[in-house]
DNA sequence: GTCTATAGATAGATAGAC
DNA sequence: GTCTATCTATCTATAGAC
């Protein structure tokens, strides 16, 4: 444990633990977001920082670990995001469409996030249940569902046999797909579903077929 | 180019080449689905076949090259199951559904198939990119849609302003994540959503949206 | 805390005999 | 077409001086 209240030296050596810790991981982020878990290097990642590859070590001990931190700090950003949220004031349609729309413009501007949930994924997600800090923080986004659904049930225009956290899926599932499966999509299907052109198109069509859900009589057959 | 008629030979050493190759393609389809491109190995592909590692070399030119053929023929599976389909005479809606729980049961059975999508996206698709045959194979799936859509507009069930492209990508966006990102979720949210036991229920709901998506009014808000 | 140098293991790919 | 042996490169991780 050293001194706290050093951020930094004005003309001398950057010495600040916490600045030097960011700075890997963001190239971090970046580099396992480009290469995936197994393609990442981490002589590349210390090469793209300040420091070396010895520190990587000494800060995080190693590569599963330092992939770890990489996703806590990603899933935190987007619980961040959502706490922005503010449906007050909005009926329910309207709010489960902001919802909807928070979410797929964080999927859009934040595509390493998706590529990194992703190779999470393909891992298992063991990083997660690593990550005492992830399972446990709960979701903002998931949050307001419940409330919303609760209000559009009362008013009547919802179902009453829908499900926050099948929402939520429901919601998720177009966002990741947009932006992780854009590749064999345009090459099978010849439509690049992340072209700017068409975002608009997609935003409107999420929010449309979340309220055409939650407002739908049940189905006849 | 050697003779085409020699199957193989009773009671000798098997020597088919097909017969090699197949079985190559089916453990490297598990090796790659397994640990992602870069974390598959080829001494472990060679050590689970009756092959060498020099024979995928010589059959395949290289792991790349091998990777490639794999999604081949998972892509080639996946268009000769929906070319079973077969909606004649139901009514669009119910064709739409059944459409989209074909979908949903080939993702279900088929969760190799998913992560060798994601394998290839994350790697940008270059590999279907670089196939002469994927590209240009197209979608028995898609051409139905494209007739259900038809029907349904005419009938004035659906409405007119629906893309069969985009009809697809919402299927397959529910159907992919329910698989691919299972883990993540279950870490975040703890449900599981592709226990078995809910499998009926999602089933339902992904046709229960997509219905209620192109029978909706447009929205008022 | 930071650096250089290197250990130790293993990968993809190929040579060359048969 | 098939085998064994091996090349060459490279990766994660660490030792040890300062």
């Amino acid at each position: 444990m050293t001194s706290v209240d050093e951020p930094s030296r004005p003309g001398g050596r950057d010495r600040d633990a916490a600045r030097t810790r960011a700075e890997i991981l963001d190239v971090a982020t970046q580099e396992f977001a480009r290469a995936g878990y197994d393609g990442a290097r981490v002589d590349e990642i210390a090469a793209r920082t300040r420091t070396t590859k010895r520190m990587i070590y000494y800060y995080f001990g190693g590569k599963e670990q330092l992939f770890t931190a990489v996703l806590e700090r990603a899933y935190e950003a987007v619980r961040e995001a959502e706490q922005q949220l503010d449906v007050t004031g909005l009926d329910p349609v309207a709010a489960v469409r902001r919802l909807a729309e928070l979410i797929f413009d964080q999927h859009e501007r934040h595509p390493d996030f998706v590529r990194l949930a992703g190779i999470a994924n393909m891992r298992g997600a063991e990083h997660i249940a690593a990550s005492a800090q992830l399972g446990r923080a709960g979701s903002p986004a998931l949050d307001v569902i419940r409330r919303v659904l609760a209000a559009g049930r009362e008013s009547g225009r919802f179902r009453a046999d829908v499900d926050a956290v099948d929402v939520h899926a429901l919601i998720s599932s177009f966002c990741f797909f947009r932006i992780a499966n854009r590749h064999t999509f345009r090459a099978l299907f010849d439509r690049d579903l992340a072209d700017p052109a068409r975002r608009g198109h997609y935003r409107t069509l999420l929010g449309d077929t979340v309220i055409a859900y939650l407002t739908a009589e049940r189905p006849a057959d």
